[in-house]
DNA sequence: TGCACAATGGAATATTTTTTCCAAATACGG
DNA sequence: CCGTATTTGGAAAAAATATTCCATTGTGCA
């Protein structure tokens, strides 16, 4: 066995990988085979056993045993722990900075704001690798054959609905926001071919789902920005885009919201612009 | 316990998501707090042990297993299974998520959300790293005397001046949103004490300036959310609190500026619930 | 208050998974 | 072609993990 006698074990993936090409030379056959595989296969480890990847990797339980030693750690457990550890340290991490934040007890307003950016970070950050891109595409797809684009959010939705509706606007797209000022209710602007936005998270509001079933109802494209599984809007065969955020206390923080609802904005006003004869219409600067 | 035996184990993790809403009605003490858990940890249960899982949700092993047979599961393993196969897809982290969604091609949707969700991070760092305490301590002190606090906010700053206003509303503060509907100026409705909330970002918007100044002329304090030195606001004598935020496009993001916001609300309710006997009208759910 | 039933905790058991060990196979230099 | 050193396979031991079982606690109802 070759003497590469390695004192720490890699701590991150990074590391791991550098290992990896540093040891794979001159490497015997089963050796190689491992690390050949692991090379392709690193996401496997924190989910499998040795008996299912040495047989992946087409080697005998101890070949790989071998193989993890070799790696500098102490046995495949080991280096399992390393790789479950990143793993749960995603998002956790962020939950649990939160709680740190909130634990040094004060209420001062420099802790409350350092409350909020780390709730908005956390948010973004999980928006970034959760978001379903296909399903984003296809609201974007939808929006953009509709004539009128009608918003509807209210209550904590409202800011994000609104800003929506001022994009739109901005990009000469025909766009109505259904604020209930003096309480009318406008669904009969709702015009053949009109697409819906509807935005609420729980605990969801009445009215913003009475809007969206009634536009669903009537052969309308509902694309929904709403946060769980089980939100009333997914029932309605809507184009359903996800965003779990978090809060603080009773706050949301709306940045991962926003974020999503302005990259659907600019997406579909450059799609339009495109389709129409190509007068740009979106600005640059405003 | 209630006896809703199931047939087939969920085999995706809509399913999964679907069953868990579906028990979670009238479970007992230990069964919920398994549920609530593993509602808000679903990503763990890959790769963690049921000790570990268990112990988290602050249960027995024993009652974690017995709420994966609730949820129609032979046992923990068998839950297990079925994540550890879905799990591949959810793999990529954060950082190498958004490069995919940027790789993606520069205009599609997925390139957009990253730069959006880029641009929020960044002004979110920006903003805890340069924000005044001295000046947010002040505006919260301003504010909290106020019998009412008046918020204006157009156009792109709307968004945060309904999110304020909402707040507020929340926390059972006297509040007023100064949103222009039907175009009349409501500046007289500003009682002395009163206090207004300014914001405005480059390109300053005219009616926003006029409100302030009418308010600083008149004797109220000023809290000013803005973006730089040679703002207008800055010139009132206000309490100026500046955030630079960055944009994409034609569009900021609101993140830093919303996060300052509901700080700044927070802070305020917190405090006037303490001065006010100490009945606590700060909401903890909602 | 006492009874019946559901829920719970914790230890005992069963199972799976990891790790070690050694004999057999293979490669390599003389 | 032989002897030595290295690598390999497989099975047996050790450790970790899941699962079951049952005595105890709690709860709702008469």
């Amino acid at each position: 066995m070759a003497e590469t006698a390695t004192l720490t074990a890699p701590g991150s993936i990074e590391e791991f990988q550098a290992r990896l090409v540093e040891i794979s030379d001159g490497l015997p056959k089963r050796l190689l085979q491992c690390a050949d595989f692991i090379g392709l296969n690193t996401d496997r480890i924190a989910v499998s056993t040795v008996a299912e990847l040495s047989a992946a990797a087409g080697v005998q339980p101890s070949a790989f045993m071998r193989f993890c030693q070799l790696m500098g750690f102490s046995g495949f457990s080991d280096m399992q722990r390393m790789f479950r550890e990143t793993y749960k340290l995603r998002w956790p991490d962020y939950t649990t900075r939160l709680e740190n934040l909130r634990a040094t007890g004060s209420d001062s307003p420099s802790a409350l704001l350092a409350e909020f950016v780390e709730a908005g970070r956390a948010s973004l950050s999980n928006l970034a690798a959760s978001l379903d891109a296909t399903m984003l595409d296809r609201a974007v797809e939808a929006l953009v054959q509709a004539p009128t684009i009608h918003v509807i959010g209210l209550r904590r939705a409202f800011p994000i609905a609104s800003y929506l509706t001022y994009a739109f606007e901005k990009m000469e797209i025909p766009a109505m926001l259904h604020d209930g000022v003096g309480n009318f209710n406008m669904r009969h602007a709702l015009r053949p071919g009109d697409a819906l936005i509807a935005i609420t998270f729980a605990p969801y509001t009445q009215d913003t789902i009475d809007m969206a079933r009634y536009a669903s109802e009537n052969g309308h494209e509902v694309v929904a920005l709403t946060d769980a599984l089980n939100s009333p809007l997914h029932r309605l065969g809507s184009i359903a885009l996800m965003i779990s955020e978090l809060d603080v206390g009773a706050f949301r923080s709306l940045s991962a919201s926003l974020s999503l609802a302005m990259a659907l904005a600019v997406s579909v006003g450059t799609r339009r612009a495109k389709r129409s004869s190509g007068t740009g219409s979106v600005p640059n600067s405003a």
